[in-house]
DNA sequence: CTGAAAGCGCTAACAT
DNA sequence: ATGTTAGCGCTTTCAG
């Protein structure tokens, strides 16, 4: 291994000059410089970011910290999909990754014990966060970015998609489609469900439409779920000509659902989903969804991180656009729909 | 932060002795070392991985390198299941996580350059070789199990599926469901792609079945490919009544590629797929496909890096179970198809 | 059974 | 503009 020490020897120098020099201070003469830097890549030296955490220098690495709990897979896929481009973002821009997964929730007060002891210079966190976690985080130095929560601190900036403008669009595109009778599967407590569940209800009652609570479904969003509040909503008296589903796993869950029950996507009941995982493209039908822009938005993170990292930036709440993506599983209301709407006789169902 | 020198001024003794003590070393007294663990336990002490790892120790940490590239998000949702799996399953044993992803194919030699600086214990490998990477791989001493790749050496485990079984089992039990025209989606030279088309081959020819060449697809591993793969056996004057697919995204594919051409699955063609990932479960039809057990896979990954690590085992080449997932995809034979395998008239299409 | 000394590779403070 | 000294927290000789 090539240290400092080896190249200050070469260079007729001394080990700080090196480390001067590597790192581009000024306080170290242009040919010295270029000469260190010269003979650094000859001898393919590389900084152990070891040596350099130990001291409390920068080790550009970030760590990442996402929990994919094995039972709500739900989330997963989209924060894979996420975890992804935000790796990708961070290695573009020469940082290394920490990883952490569990099971669990993690306590955010180990997590940060863990994390400073390898001396990350910050982190991305894509968990769920208690009280008392919020209450850590908010006053943590660490640079933290944060995704999908509300939340911010002095070194903490929370990037979430604007989920509220995207279920909107949702709505807004089926009530375009003339659908009325339209059902919100994937209401919850969760933070990251209250906003999605919150536009429904206002957008539906600015276009004056009253919302029939037998078409609002609480349910996590896997797709489990989803294929169960299928059936549920095709066996009422008076099913939904449409669907808004909180993720794309519950509205493939709910395809299949209506399907068991005999109602057939788009033909029967429009669906949409929201998060435009790559796989939506090509389900049957290919599902019309809300794209979250992920690569765009995983940009977004890391520079907001790096910012905060650099001091550059203060801790910040950002909202990332999204975008309705119009593919087959949504048509508009047909006769027969408009029909069923209107009796309260049981719709005629057919067996797959 | 606590540090050793801090225990040790409260046990009265030295920085050697706590580090001994820590470690359960038997040059220290049961006495001192309970003492210095209650201490260290009061105090909570966290041992420095970055001193450690400077100091040429034992790290704890493991190196991941996954690459998820995005062209080729063919494998990726497997990969991100099997790597969820191994990510637990080495949280379980207590180690830490180094991740490195990256767009491109990665030089090994680089990658092990950055790695042992960051002096980690072992590395998990999940990506293509070329030649002179494997050469390098086999000669390196860092612990190393690579995922899905048929090599070992002193210090490196393979750990694949087993994937030949897979596809005997899935072209089995097509022909038990009385298919004789089985076409195969997935050829191609990716190593991981040779095994199962070696063994449609052999199974086919095993049962007395010719080998159509038009039904063999070459193909990569995506849905996007899947897709037009089922419309180009959907347009085929004869079309197959079954089709192997080499991986679930493919099957996705294939699935609505021949529905677009007028064939329903499974109505009229029959189809595996290959993965099981976790939403091959929910689409429509669900998926007959090939578990890949990751769960325990992953836990076997991480036992056999350990058990590298430690010296308690050798390099090795393990191959893991598959197993059959029948679902409803696929189904026995009908009349009319067995009828449109044997005439050479295009097949009656109808519209979706 | 325990401790003192040395050093992993690097950087920050304090000289020169 | 450059060099010296010291130390980050830990472990591994080597001596008691």
């Amino acid at each position: 291994m090539v240290t400092i020490y080896d190249i200050a020897k070469q260079a007729n120098t001394s080990a700080v000059t090196v480390s001067l020099a590597l790192r581009n201070s000024k306080r170290v003469s242009e040919s010295t410089r270029q000469k260190i830097h010269e003979i650094a890549r000859e001898y393919g030296y590389r900084p152990n970011p070891l040596a350099r955490g130990l001291v409390g220098a920068k080790t550009k690495t970030i760590a990442f910290v996402f929990n994919f709990s094995s039972n709500e897979l739900s989330h997963d896929l989209s924060y894979m999909e996420y975890f992804h481009a935000i790796a990708q973002a961070a290695a573009e821009r020469g940082y290394k990754i920490y990883f952490h997964s569990s099971t669990e929730a993690i306590p955010i007060e180990k997590l940060i014990e863990d994390i400073s002891l390898h001396r990350v210079d910050g982190m991305v966190l894509g968990t769920e966060l208690t009280d008392s976690d919020r209450e850590i985080l908010r006053k943590t130095d660490i640079p933290t970015v944060i995704v999908g929560r509300d939340i911010r601190g002095k070194k903490l900036t929370s990037v979430s998609t604007d989920d509220y403008d995207g279920i909107r669009q949702a709505v807004e595109h089926l009530l375009s489609l003339g659908h009325k009778r339209i059902a919100f599967v994937g209401k919850s407590s969760r933070e990251t469900a209250i906003a999605r569940y919150e536009s429904y209800r206002e957008t539906m009652s600015q276009a004056g439409i009253p919302i029939d609570d037998e078409l609002i479904i609480e349910t996590s969003y896997d797709m489990d779920a989803g294929e169960y509040a299928g059936r549920k909503l095709g066996e009422l008296e008076n099913p939904p000509t449409a669907v808004v589903a909180a993720s794309d796993l519950l509205a493939i869950g709910i395809i299949s659902g209506l399907k068991h029950k005999g109602l057939k996507v788009p033909d029967d009941v429009s669906v949409t989903g929201y998060d435009n995982l790559h796989i939506s493209q090509f389900t049957v039908p290919a599902l019309t969804t809300i794209d979250l822009l992920r690569m765009e938005s995983g940009k977004i993170v890391i520079d907001a991180l790096l910012g905060l990292i650099t001091g550059k930036r203060e801790g910040e709440k950002i909202r990332t656009e999204v975008k309705l993506i119009v593919r087959d599983s949504t048509r508009r209301i047909t006769r027969r729909e408009e029909r069923r709407e209107k009796s309260e006789e049981r719709g005629e169902k057919r067996e797959t």
